[in-house]
DNA sequence: ACCTGGTCCCGGGCTCGGTTTT
DNA sequence: AAAACCGAGCCCGGGACCAGGT
C-alpha cells in the first residue's frame, strides 16, 4: 500500500473502524491461490493433464459447470503452478543434468473475457510464450497465428491453452476457439471452461476429457464464506448463523454468496452499523438478483458500457420505466456517448442479460408499451469496485 | 540509415431505417 | 398509430508494415 493511500486511510476513518476492510476477501471474482474444498476436481484435471508430466502433450478437456463453483480459481491457480513447475522454465535449467526427456510444454491460461476475438486470443498466447513484442493492432489474424506456429516449431515446444469462459455472449464460442488452432494441433491442446453441456464441444475437440464442476455444498460454502470473511471484514461483523443464512440462499454458488455478503457489509457501513443487522443482510441479499450475472462479465465490458450502467443502477426508478427515458436520463449525465449509441447500448445489454427488459402494461396509453430496465447483477458490489462515482 | 506516404488491419462509435409488438 | 426493437453498414483513430525516395 502507498504511502498516500494510508494517509487517505486514516483521514476517512477518523470517526470510526468500517465493517468492510479494504481488501480482496470478499471479492467474487478475487480468487485465493488455494481454493477451498474442490481436491477432487483438482485430482481429476490432474490426471487429465498427466502426461505432461512424462513429456507428452495432454488431450484436448472441457471443464464445465454453472458460474460460481470455482472452475476459474482452480484453472488459474492449477496453470500457473504447471507453468512453473514442469512448464518452459524448470524444462530448461534441467536440460543439461537430467538424462530423461525435458518436457517443454508450456501452460498459458487465457480469459475469455479479456481476450474476445481470435485475434485477441492468438496474441494472448503468443505474448506469453515469447519476449518479443507483438502487435496487437495493424496487423492480420492470420499473421499472428503465422507467428505463434513459427514460435513452436523452433525448438518444437508445446502448450497447453486454457481458454476460460467460452460461450458467453461476450467472448468466443467454443467453435471459435478451436478453429484458431486448427493448424496447430500436434503443438496445441486446448481446454476449455464453459457453462454448456459439453455434448457439442465433444464434437468439436474429437472426445475430450471432461471435469464437471457441480455446486458447492452448503457446509463447503459456509467454510469458504467463513475463510473469506475473516480477511475481509471485522471480526465482530457477522455471526456464524448469519453465514449459514446466506449460504442457504446462495443455493451452491459461492459468487453468489459472498456477492452478498459483502453488499451486506456496504450497507451495514453505509448505516454506519457496527455490525451486520439482519436487515442489512436482508439487504444485502436482495442487492443481488437471482439469477445473477457473474460480477467478472460486468466488469469485463469495455468502460464505455460500465459508464451506462453506473448511471442506469443511480437512476430513479421512473427513469427506468422506459428504454427511451432511460437513454435520456443518461444522455443529460455528462456521458461522451450520444443520445442514440446509449439507447443502442441499452438494448445490447439486455441482449446479452446484464439487463432485463420488463414490459409495463398501461392499458390507459397507446402503442407498445415501454420497458422497465433491471439490472441482473450485484448492484450494491458493482457501484463499489466500479468505481462509478 | 532514415524519412514518408500508401495500405491494411483492429476495434469501437455512430446512425439509419426497417420490423415487430401492442 | 405509436413506440420498442435491432441488424448492419459506415466511419474513424491509430498501429504495423512496406516500398520507394533521399
Amino acid at each position: 500500500m502507498k504511502i498516500e493511500e494510508r494517509i487517505l486511510r486514516r483521514q476517512q476513518t477518523d470517526h470510526e473502524p468500517r465493517l468492510v476492510r479494504e481488501s480482496d476477501a470478499l471479492n467474487p471474482i478475487a480468487h485465493p491461490t488455494e481454493p477451498t474444498g474442490r481436491g477432487l476436481s483438482i485430482e481429476q484435471l490432474l490426471d487429465v493433464l498427466g502426461p505432461a508430466f512424462h513429456g507428452r502433450l495432454p488431450s484436448d478437456g472441457y471443464v464445465w459447470g454453472p458460474k460460481g463453483t470455482g472452475k476459474s480459481a482452480v484453472i488459474r491457480g492449477l496453470f500457473s503452478q504447471l507453468d512453473r513447475l514442469i512448464g518452459r522454465s524448470t524444462g530448461r535449467i534441467y536440460t543439461t543434468t537430467r538424462a530423461e526427456p525435458t518436457a517443454d510444454i508450456a501452460f498459458v491460461y487465457v480469459d475469455g473475457r479479456q481476450a474476445q476475438t481470435g485475434f485477441a486470443l492468438v496474441h494472448t498466447v503468443l505474448n506469453s510464450l515469447t519476449s518479443d513484442p507483438v502487435p496487437k493492432q495493424g496487423v492480420g489474424a492470420d499473421a499472428i497465428r503465422a507467428r505463434l506456429a513459427d514460435r513452436l516449431a523452433v525448438d518444437s515446444q508445446s502448450v497447453v491453452v486454457a481458454v476460460d469462459h467460452v460461450g458467453e455472449p461476450e467472448t468466443l464460442a467454443a467453435e471459435t476457439v478451436c478453429e484458431q488452432f486448427d493448424d496447430l494441433g500436434s503443438s496445441v491442446s486446448t481446454v476449455l471452461i464453459g457453462h454448456d453441456q459439453p455434448d457439442t464441444v465433444t464434437e468439436l475437440l474429437d472426445d475430450p476429457e471432461t471435469v464437471r464442476f457441480a455446486p458447492y455444498r452448503q457446509h463447503t460454502l459456509i467454510e469458504i464464506l467463513t475463510t473469506r470473511q475473516t480477511d475481509g471484514l471485522i471480526r465482530t461483523a457477522i455471526t456464524h448463523q448469519q453465514l449459514r443464512e446466506v449460504a442457504a440462499w446462495a443455493d451452491g454458488d459461492s459468487h453468489d454468496a459472498l456477492a452478498a455478503l459483502f453488499s451486506a457489509g456496504l450497507i451495514a457501513d453505509d448505516n454506519d452499523h457496527e455490525q451486520i443487522g439482519p436487515d442489512d443482510l436482508a439487504a444485502g441479499m436482495n442487492a443481488v438478483p437471482k439469477p445473477s450475472v457473474s460480477l467478472g462479465r460486468v466488469l469485463a465490458l469495455p468502460e464505455s458500457r460500465q459508464e451506462v450502467l453506473c448511471r442506469l443502477v443511480a437512476l430513479p426508478e421512473a427513469d427506468r420505466n422506459s428504454v427511451s427515458r432511460a437513454a435520456d436520463a443518461i444522455a443529460n449525465d455528462r456521458l461522451d456517448l450520444s443520445r442514440a449509441t446509449i439507447e443502442r447500448v441499452l438494448y445490447e445489454l439486455a441482449e446479452a442479460g446484464v439487463i432485463r427488459r420488463v414490459k409495463v402494461d398501461n392499458p390507459e396509453r397507446i402503442g407498445r408499451p415501454p420497458s422497465r430496465l433491471e439490472p441482473r447483477f450485484p448492484t450494491r458490489v458493482f457501484r463499489h469496485l466500479s468505481l462509478c462515482d
